[in-house]
RNA sequence: GGGGUUGUAGCUCAACUGGACAGAGCGACGGUUUCCUAAACCGUAGGUUCCGGGUUCGAUUCCCGGCAGCCCCA
């Protein structure tokens, strides 16, 4: 029984078959409290009209004996409960003993589609492209863990005019060994030509990349061609940065996935009244709802994003038919995806559709695009942080790999950490911050419980004794158990919230927390009683780090 | 003009969605390696949570009104 079940059965003793809601129990936010707290005596003063510490009074007499060493009401009416630690040390066993280190399988049978990362094609992925890809990616995981079956889907920016612009600039800006050995980089030189080109005063270069573009539109065999290549091309530069970031996508299906699709969207819109046209336009009033006006067809005929998102809803509830779908994206889209969500609620299709915002990366307080010239590309970023931690790593005799680990896992933790809705202004120290709250902090202290547990020629052994813990005296020794029981309501609120941010905080909370042990209380060193039940505690530790690493996407080395 | 969002220690950020004395990291100052990895640990200093009202036993959190930054839409 969980302690939320054990306290909510004392509340119902004591106040029968009311109507209570859900009870909980939180970690004491100071040790002088207890282990446990719990607030609702307060919450259901109102509700039943009663003195807050009287029910808190009756609700601490109804508590089972069995599991509190120590029960006291508080202040207005807190309940400050002390656990026993025979109660520790079965929960922690139970722990321990499962395969999924508590986390529950809740999104069993259910299914989830992720939509994230999304580059354009033909382009660098660049430091903006790191909060999509990393806080995506990392949400993925966590509701893998959950047991959702997970369909991580990248929408590509694979379809559009500046194809026009690609085609012709490929044709003519490039030379004979450059179109032999095609490079994203080639690709991206090739357009900012073409595109100046297109500025040019008498339009001739812009009209024939617009007949480029019509030409591939309407289906042109060797545009085509042109096409799938710089798209192939694309793909296979991404997934090498991918294979870095420890990232992997099931489907990439970008825009031009949806293209035939959109005039049926359109037709059933205006079928179900719910499009109308204006100047020209073909629009969707969503102004009750303050979400303004969503055009979903241009005055020249064109589709936008909406049309092609709402595209994108039909496909997915016909083919997979998830519970879920959740995008991450910059935050600059929040309004695009309230109306398209709106509309698709209108269309009947039956599927909860969540946005995960994140505040858009700046470089110096500007905004990062080729224009301001502050376009860092990832691949440059990752060298620098490999070549970082190398300096470090090489001192120790660590090697190349280690380095890689050490450095992309700085990177990924920098982002991660940080609650997706905040903004971050890149700063190479900060991005690559070796110590403190750091990756490598929480991947030292792994290295050092594995380090341990080798010593004492155990490596993760989860048939150690734990229970023995009863027998442990040492406040940092509960301290550190109390905390490990907290992982799976981590990764439980996490997933809830879609911030990986909250579980990057508890590992570090939980990391500290063991420096901290670590450092006062020996384990190898103390009796033969009390050693075993601690190195289980520290192969305990060391599991839950090492999952909750991988949850974020960050190795973990078992030596540094 | 309308809408969104952010404002917390010198700096970068937390605060489990309304709980007890607002916590970490960096930076500053001081201490700890004949002892399981010092990328660590321990301690000190640092706060009118942008301002003003309101609701509540209780507000960084909710409501109203300002101010400032960023973003989106005409």
């Amino acid at each position: 029984m969980t302690l939320n079940e054990i306290t909510e059965n004392a509340f119902k003793k004591a106040f029968g078959e009311l109507e209570i809601g859900e009870i909980k129990v939180l970690p004491a936010t100071d040790p002088k409290f207890g282990d446990y707290q719990c607030n609702d005596a307060l919450k259901l003063a109102k509700k039943l009209k009663m003195n807050p510490r009287e029910i808190a009074n009756k609700v601490a007499e109804a508590l089972d004996r069995e599991y509190f060493e120590k029960v006291e009401v508080a202040g207005p009416g807190f309940l400050n409960l002390t656990v026993r630690r025979t109660w520790l040390a079965q929960s922690l066993a139970n722990l321990a003993k499962s395969q999924v280190l508590g986390i529950p399988q809740s999104g069993k049978g259910k299914k989830i589609v992720i939509d994230y990362s999304s580059p354009n094609a033909a382009k660098q992925m660049h430091i903006g492209h790191i909060r999509s890809t990393v806080i995506g990616n990392a949400i993925d995981r966590i509701f893998r863990s959950l047991g959702y079956d997970v369909i991580a889907d990248n929408h590509l920016g694979d379809w559009g005019t500046q194809f026009g612009i690609l085609i012709k600039g490929y044709r003519e800006c490039l030379n004979d060994e450059e179109r032999a050995n095609l490079t994203v980089a080639n690709l991206e030189k090739c357009y900012v030509l073409s595109a100046a080109k297109a500025k040019e005063e008498d339009g001739v270069w812009k009209d024939a990349c617009r007949a480029e573009l019509v030409k591939l539109q309407q289906g042109d065999e060797a545009n085509i061609a042109l096409w799938k290549k710089f798209i192939e091309i694309s793909i296979g530069e991404f997934e090498r940065m991918y294979s870095k970031l420890g990232v992997k996508f099931d489907t990439y299906r970008g825009e031009s996935y949806y293209n035939n699709m959109m005039g049926g969207i359109v037709e059933k819109l205006v079928q179900m009244n719910l499009a109308v046209e204006s100047e020209g336009a073909l629009i969707v009033n969503l102004e009750e709802e303050k979400l303004g006006v969503a055009i979903v067809r241009k005055s020249d005929g064109g589709f936008n994003y909406t049309t092609s998102d709402l595209a994108c809803v039909k496909s997915r509830v016909e083919e997979y038919d998830p519970e879920r779908i959740i995008y991450v994206t910059d935050d600059r889209q929040k309004l695009h995806f309230a109306q398209f969500f709106s509309i698709s609620k209108k269309m009947g299709y039956d599927v909860k559709l969540v946005h995960v915002p994140f505040g858009l990366m700046s470089f110096q307080g500007k905004a990062i695009s080729t224009r301001e010239g502050n376009l860092i590309r990832l691949e440059e970023l990752l060298a620098e942080a490999k070549r970082r931690a190398f300096e470090i790593v090489k001192e120790r005799g660590g090697d190349e790999q280690l380095a890689e680990s050490i450095g992309y896992g700085a990177v990924k933790y920098t982002d991660l950490s940080h609650d997706p809705a905040t903004a971050i202004d890149f700063d190479w120290d900060k991005a690559l911050a070796l110590d403190g709250n750091s990756g490598p902090y929480l991947q030292y202290a792994h290295a050092r419980v594995c380090s341990l547990l080798a010593k004492a020629g155990i490596e993760n052994d989860s048939s150690l004794p734990i229970e023995n813990i009863v027998q442990d005296e040492a406040p940092a020794t509960k301290r550190l158990a109390l905390q490990l029981l907290e992982f799976p309501g981590a990764v439980v609120r996490a997933a809830e919230a879609y911030k990986p941010s909250i579980l990057a905080d508890y590992l570090h909370e939980t990391a500290q927390i063991y420096s901290s042990f670590y450092q006062n209380i020996p384990v190898l060193k103390s009796d033969e009683a009390l050693k075993s039940s601690r190195l289980a505690l520290c192969s305990l530790f060391g599991e839950v780090l090492r999952k909750g690493l991988e949850l974020l996407g960050i190795d973990a080395p078992n030596r540094i």
